[in-house]
DNA sequence: TGTCTTATGTCTTATAGAAGATATGATCGG
DNA sequence: CCGATCATATCTTCTATAAGACATAAGACA
């Protein structure tokens, strides 16, 4: 087998027992790990976007003066972490929140009867849309300092003419310049999606805190139900690259028609 | 590249287009999953105790006549479902609930601060345990018809001397005979332990439904809440091969000190 | 007792062919 | 001459194999 070629175009050889002094990718990886991290840059970057396919592996392991085989396995854990899909004969295309057959791909909340698709999208109001200064609690969620400036959202998600979501959005300011109430009513599908294609932010992972609670007199009037209903409470972060916390979202569900469903291996 | 090896030894060369007739493998798969389904049946009969190592990739590869890379893209996909472990340059072992870095596997609630290693064990206490008939709702999510025997556990389970979670457990009443309260109290470490060394059934997955709820009188008694305490309702359903359920649990769980945590991705 | 060697695992990379998807162009019927 | 249909070319990802690199542990040996 030949030594193996520097994965960097246009670059002295340095193989892979060369740091890269600094970066995300740790100095003594596996060449496809290297390659993925340069994958993963090109896919922050902006340079394909969403819905769009990347290069073949063919393409990648020219440009990357490395086998095929090579790239395969780096976008093998691309795809595991459904950061690109796969579609043998056509392409690997990035992942996006539009245009995908599960609607919501971070909502965990099924209907006790039947499933998700048969339900329909969720019919969405929005109360609530403003700027504000974050508190501290906020500002710790988002990485920001108290204090910056954020967008807060309520809205209510109903189910068939029944209200069953309330949802407290968070966003940081600065890269959500321009989203305004209209905006977002005006948007269909999902609410990641709106951010993907306007401001360029992608969501990929995303984790949740569930708690059981009473609601606020508030609250219970916006769900219909008395303050002694006990509902689910769900707090989420949502990251964006670099675990770059983006949106922190605190939600209250119903659970007499819904439940929140868990897969666990 | 020679023509694929029949992976079943000393049968008739059927390669890769030939049909299993039944099973759980189609009939036209790739060679590494037909690999994957083999190795799944010696798991399954126990011809490798959870804990131990399975055979090497070589070993393997000759004992179906394949190359090693073929096995290994098996084993990839048995490890990535968490039914073995690989590590360099020592083996590949089966998968255990004992012995595991995370003493309960299956548990997400944490709490609120620190981490589940420096809470450490939960104090356990069983509050009853008996044979009985299952019910409908019960017989459903087992898999059985309603009458079966069955055994039925409650206990709670305390940390730092406060108790957090109420647990009803059903279990097939045949493939745990024998199981009594006695073993369940004197047993340390996890549950889902004892079930894979004294009975032989190794637990792969789970699916829960999530609610939140009121306790009635007598789960408030044992939790130590009121009534109007909101819970964490918890209903849980393990498999083991083949898709099997072989443990129905209903668990209420406190989320004044602990959450559930889950990451989506 | 400490170090080196060796055996035996998994891990990484590379190559070749198979299988799926799509566009193009030839062929045939009207 | 027009249009539908089938074969083919050429993309893509997928599968299978081989061989060297790296990791770990046990025994040889000073």
């Amino acid at each position: 087998m030949p030594a193996p070629h520097s994965p960097f175009p246009d670059s002295p050889s340095l193989g892979s027992d060369a740091g890269l002094g600094s970066g995300p990718v740790p100095a003594f990886s596996p060449l496809y790990q290297q390659i993925k991290g340069l994958i993963l840059q090109s896919l922050e970057s902006g340079e394909w976007r969403p819905g769009e396919a990347i290069p073949s592996e063919m393409d990648l392991a020219a440009r990357y003066r490395v086998s095929q085989g090579t790239v395969r396995k780096a976008i093998d854990e691309l795809a595991a972490d459904n950061l690109v899909v796969r579609r043998q004969g056509k392409g690997t295309f990035v992942a996006t929140h539009s245009e995908q057959q599960v609607q919501y791909r971070f909502l965990k909340l099924v209907p006790d009867q039947g499933n998700a698709q048969q339900e329909g999208p969720a019919e969405r109001s929005i109360v609530e849309c403003k700027r504000m200064r974050a508190h501290s609690d906020v500002a710790r969620a988002l990485g920001l300092r108290s204090g910056d400036p954020v967008l807060q959202v309520r809205r209510v998600l109903a189910f068939s003419g029944k209200p069953t979501i309330l949802e407290d959005l968070w966003l940081p300011g600065t890269p959500f310049k321009g989203l305004t109430a209209e905006r977002l009513r005006d948007h269909r599908g999902a609410t990641y999606a709106l951010y993907e294609t306007e401001f360029g932010v992608r969501m990929l992972r995303a984790e949740e805190q569930i708690r059981a609670v009473l609601p606020d007199v508030e609250q219970a009037r916006l769900l219909g139900v008395t303050s002694a209903t006990p509902l689910l409470s769900v707090e989420r972060v949502a990251f964006t690259y670099n675990e770059t916390p983006m949106e922190l979202r605190r939600a209250l569900y119903r659970t007499d028609t819904h439940h929140y469903k868990n897969t666990l291996n």
